[in-house]
DNA sequence: GCCAACGTTGGC
DNA sequence: GCCAACGTTGGC
């Protein structure tokens, strides 16, 4: 039974389209442990994860994708010219883990995050609490396929 | 740019 | 272990 995970990014650093091109990415630079835990521990291969795009215009779910292959050390933490350096990290114990990512589908239209908020399916979602600022989070298979279905119907489109 | 709601740090 | 100060996230 796969599991089903949101993953935020803010699109002027890396998007949906960068995903796309790329095919597969290092999903990089997460620095808080709750989220490294998701994704050390409970990722699994054939995962699947919402890509929301959070300060953005518009902001919400854009696109799909999978996780691949295991955890990995994030290599960021290593670079000393990187944000993202970490000099308490060694490569022996590291402390930051990612996971890849593979593109799977982009939107036609981003289901922005009035519409989630709006879903009564969505209620209960990790990410739309109150004062939530994980950037990963899990979602139920429930609600990963109401998002789906609101990316598809003709309520999820404008006009 | 503002600010609410967090998470982290460090003195004690 | 407590908690004040500080830093970050992310919607608006």
């Amino acid at each position: 039974m796969p599991s089903y995970w949101l993953c935020k990014t803010e699109p002027s650093v890396y998007s949906i389209a960068d995903l796309r091109r790329d095919g597969v990415t290092g999903w990089e630079c997460i620095r808080n442990y709750q989220a490294r835990n998701f994704m050390r521990d409970s990722m699994s291969p054939g995962d699947r994860v919402l890509i929301y795009h959070s300060n953005a215009e518009p902001t919400g779910v854009a696109g799909v994708a999978e996780v691949v292959g295991e955890a990995r050390a994030d290599p960021t933490q290593f670079d000393p010219k990187s944000e993202y350096h970490d000099p308490k990290s060694t490569r022996t114990a590291p402390r930051w883990m990612m996971r890849d990512l593979k593109f799977v589908e982009c939107f036609t239209q981003v289901v922005e995050l009035e519409e989630l908020r709006a879903a009564a399916a969505l209620q209960s979602m990790v990410a739309l609490q109150k004062g939530n600022r994980l950037s990963v989070t899990p979602v139920t298979a429930a609600e990963f396929a109401a998002v789906l279905q609101l990316a598809k119907s003709s309520k999820g489109r404008k006009r």
